[in-house]
DNA sequence: ATCATTTGGTAAAACGTTTTAATTGCCTAC
DNA sequence: GTAGGCAATTAAAACGTTTTACCAAATGAT
């Protein structure tokens, strides 16, 4: 059964042509007669002739294949992102071979390096802290790359992302309208500057707010804490802030490891304890009464990095090292966040 | 800056050899010295050498990329997937190129023809109807494919999923166990077989344990329905069949819409209606009382895929034609399921 | 009529690898 | 000492494209 694949040559052979004048016709490249086009055409079509891209990847030097690095696909940041990065990319006819580095550095270093095997025209990657070195390198042998949800202070390097900043500071103002002055944050310690731009919204406002804005209302879970142990400690943290009426949660999956705490804790949202969460899901617009959210822009994002790639990707003389896109996010009301009815 | 990458050829030079040897060093595959061998080691090393893959790809015809076609990334169940799969095809040198198909037929043959372009040396995808004839093409071509999550009935097409019929055997039974008898399902019209499954299941179930199979207690929500469509559907549904005491959900997203159609309608759980889900995640774990639901293995899945996968792309000659893995799924009992205490 | 230009087409090199078959020198056996 | 064998190395072909440079024939200008 195993047909083989026709090549240019064949078509070649089929037509009584040389493997150049296909390969010009196919291309629209050379000048060439009507109707020896047409008969290659034909027989190109007739046979399903597909190009050989290793070959077009070998001469040309181009893979026609973009690289996702993300921190885990499994997220429903990034499985929307993916989606939305494919769609486009497939448009330019480019595909997405992607990798997942769980956070680990070794293997980021180690997915760059294996993409960089000519085997991608272009980059897309979640920046981790360590991983400066090898991203910078890219760039200097001017590979296309763009950054999202997260950047390298004091790079060049193209990014874009949520405006965590103002994202953070809108949460706050949100507690603060609502009647809530004791306002806790419980954030990762994860060394990502998103994270850091999400505390640094978040004390700014309570500053602007003249709320007290003491480092005891801060809990850093540490990166390698489990799930339970997480909660356990979200759990110890708030029976410990008797006084805290709110709390901002800087990740969704801190946001569902608080649900669980507060559950355990048997309070009540938002009587007892209101809430707001980074990264809407499912689990925020279901559970009661309704958790507020901030919802990054997912699709923005993906789209314009791709956008932002395919630019460099397509004109190679395009100095994207000054884009630094910071998209706002939509603060999400739900029940979590009822204002305040006594004291 | 932008170092020229360094080829087998010019390491030649620089070693004062052939590219044969290095290539033979380099693949320790001829006899050469001990001494020329370290030498050319050496200088590999040293400049940091990584092969052309598209070179090696046009010459070998391997690629050592996989292809994973997929519903949609954006799932629970396919992003952990996703993850294994990945992490496992890494450790045989091999990267995953990925698709999703968004359940568009088109899409499906699309991506398909593009991957065959020699692009990949192996498939792992999510069945959808209509998709036989491309899969069936590949397999006659002698590409290795595994489908996972489906499978195309009367076909001799490895695959390997969970027990669907099992799995939604048990979910009655269990729902039986704690006295519900008035059972619901609510499933899609998806024209997929595992939906199929999963509907014969329940309907057995509901025979052996003597209870009424009618098909009023069923509700089939049509594919291009959208979320808030579905969920009045399934709004009427429970109103209409007033003796109903328990629902099954086939899916994942059906059961999302059927906790939102239950709080609409301010029923509780499970006192006026049990639910068990098809696919665990976290809103299921999290939302008061705790939903029942059926866990689907999805590192068994993905590991055995990719396994199988690998045994065809290695030992050239393996007869995988007769591969149906059905894994047993896990049923995990929450507060959705608690025994009925009166009538 | 002659030279320049355009038009339609092709031969051949190159991309970086793998692999087959050949070459060289050396050792062993008779 | 010569035929055969083995060890170490390499030349060259091939994979399927793209592209440069060239060629022949036809057309146009003088």
């Amino acid at each position: 059964m195993m047909k083989k694949k026709i090549s240019i040559k064949d078509i070649a052979k089929l037509t009584d042509t040389s493997i150049t004048t296909v390969s010009f016709v196919l291309n629209g490249k050379g000048r060439i007669s009507k109707e020896i086009s047409k008969k290659i055409l034909d027989v190109a079509q007739k046979n399903g002739y597909e190009p050989n891209r290793m070959a077009v990847g070998l001469r040309t030097g181009v893979s026609k294949v973009i690289g996702l690095i993300v921190e885990s696909i499994g997220g429903p940041f990034f499985g929307e992102m993916a989606k939305v990065i494919e769609e486009e990319a497939e448009k330019g006819g480019y595909r997405i071979i992607y990798c997942s580095t769980n956070n680990n550095l070794q293997k980021g270093k180690d997915m760059i390096r294996m993409l960089s095997q000519q085997l991608v025209d272009g980059y897309i990657i979640t920046p981790m802290k360590g991983l400066e070195k090898d991203i910078q390198n890219l760039v200097d042998n001017e590979k296309p790359v763009v950054l999202i949800d997260g950047y390298f202070p004091g790079t060049n390097i193209p990014h874009v992302l949520v405006d965590n900043f103002a994202s953070a500071y809108n949460a706050v103002d949100c507690f603060v309208r609502s009647g809530y002055k004791n306002i806790g944050m419980v954030t990762a310690d994860l060394g990502l500057i998103q994270l850091n731009d999400r505390s640094l919204g978040y004390k700014a406002a309570l500053k602007d707010n003249k709320l007290k804005d003491s480092s005891k209302t801060v809990l850093k879970i540490p990166f390698d804490m489990d799930k339970n142990e997480g909660v356990e400690a979200i759990k110890a943290f708030i029976e410990k802030q008797k006084q805290m009426d709110a709390i901002f949660f800087t990740t969704n999956y801190l946001g569902t490891m608080g649900l669980q705490a507060i559950k355990d804790l048997k309070l009540s949202i938002p009587e007892d304890i209101a809430v707001i969460s980074f990264d809407d899901n499912e689990v925020f617009s279901l559970y009661p009464p309704g958790i507020t959210t901030i919802q990054q822009p997912t699709y923005d994002i993906a789209k314009s990095a791709i956008d932002i790639l395919m630019a460099q990707i397509n004109t190679h003389k395009l100095d994207a090292s000054k884009i630094d896109l910071q998209i706002p996010s939509k603060l999400i009301e739900r029940g979590s966040t009822l204002a305040k009815v006594s004291a």
